[in-house]
DNA sequence: GCCGATTTGTCCGTATGTATC
DNA sequence: CGATACATACGGACAAATCGG
């Protein structure tokens, strides 16, 4: 699966970007050097340079070159953009994850929950809460809506692992897009009861929607985060597409 | 300056995906069609799609096409990603700014600073505190620290208007790439001064590192948000690129 | 200040692979 | 199976920015 040589060099020189082969601003090899290091045209070497540059690990400048701008002590957070489950930015991160599931039920969603959720009314939808632990510690309270028709035969044993794995793996659905807001919103008796708040009264709060590769929006997820465990990282590029 | 060809075509095909050419759901014309209508090559369409697939305009799938997921409800909040200033974001959502500036100092980055900020220790900076208000409220107070190598001659009335204008329009420095952070913190005594923070005892802190053309970091921000008015979106897709 | 070498940015055309219908 | 669609890859050409002599 992973067999494109524009994906095996972007790894290649991230990997030799971490460990320092390159040094912080020290500039890479142009393009022309490169194509020969690694046998390809200059496309393919071009692709993989604009992965790193919307990675942040590196920026560009007409004739110049490629700057290395990675600096490790900020890549250490628990999400770094992309589409992540918690299991897996878990595991990536050396951390002991647990979800216990506290709610799960079969719903119709009403005009309240359409509005809410972006699903049509009338749709048959899988409503969880899922408590989740890092290290013994409860961090995130989800609510999670899934749509019937794509997730089919959900259970709560499923929920108490991996949802995502089961998609992929089971379902073979795939994940493609999913479109994110993230607020600071007032402490409900739910988040209270079940997360050790401190003398915090609110908590970051991820909504998202996921889309399959058909294009249908099977997911509506709330993630509601302990403030002193979130961290969400991000880089922005002056882009030439002008956005105004 | 905005010439590249494939910039038009994004433009065009978000305008009409923005006014309902093609409806939700519906894939665009294939690429095929596209290069004939824009009479230009595949790649060029192709770099005009990949656009849009990282703004969440569209989303595409081998052998079928390209789908708009485009839902106008979805796409008013004060950022976007992207490197946007605070009176460029308020002008594009058509509100009133000021700023009010608190503190205006040069000072020395010692070890506290340079940890806190990222700039190497004896960095010559200068050191803001502003008070942003929307329509009258006051919504952010931001720290500054920029390099005085690179925004030399910054006075009280600049930044009491844009800074950003003042970098870009005159001095030419442009803002290539923004490393940020998101996080929640507890309020302090001066974001209680300043803030109308109500119930709210803490914020949504975004702290950024913006780095030139030259690679030179020349800015450390750390911006400060009164909850009930910040909001953050972002389009995540799941890469070709295993980020594990 | 000009010129030429280097380097990235844009664009074109073509070929092949793979997924969908 | 064939037609259509996007994904990957190659190679070449010229423009624009940078830098050193």
């Amino acid at each position: 699966m992973p067999k494109a040589k524009y994906v095996e060099i972007y790894k290649d020189l991230k990997m030799k970007i971490e460990t320092g082969t390159y040094e912080f601003q020290e500039l890479l090899p142009s393009e022309n050097q490169l194509i020969l290091t690694y046998d390809c045209s200059r496309n393919t070497v071009r692709r993989a340079i604009s992965a790193l540059v919307t990675d942040g690990y590196v920026q560009t400048a007409q004739g110049k070159g490629v700057r290395n701008i990675f600096r490790p002590a900020l890549r250490t957070s628990f999400t770094i953009g992309g589409i992540e489950s918690f299991k897996e930015s878990a595991v990536r991160n050396r951390q002991i994850p647990k979800t216990e599931v506290l709610c799960f039920t079969e719903i119709t969603a009403d005009q309240k929950v359409s509005g809410r959720t972006g699903f049509p009314a009338g749709s048959e939808l899988y409503y969880l809460q899922r408590l989740h632990y890092l290290d013994g510690k409860a961090l995130i309270i989800n609510h999670n809506y899934f749509l019937k028709d794509v997730v089919t035969g959900l259970t709560k044993e499923i929920a108490e692992n991996s949802i995502y794995e089961y998609l992929e793996h089971t379902l073979h659905v795939s994940i493609v897009t999913s479109k994110r807001v993230m607020t600071v919103e007032k402490m409900t008796e739910i988040d209270e009861k079940y997360l050790d708040m401190g003398d915090y009264n609110c908590l970051a709060v991820v909504s998202s929607q996921t889309y399959d590769k058909d294009g249908i929006m099977f997911e509506y997820t709330q993630s509601r985060h302990r403030p002193d465990y979130f961290r969400f990282q991000d880089n922005a590029t002056r882009r030439t597409i002008e956005k105004i």
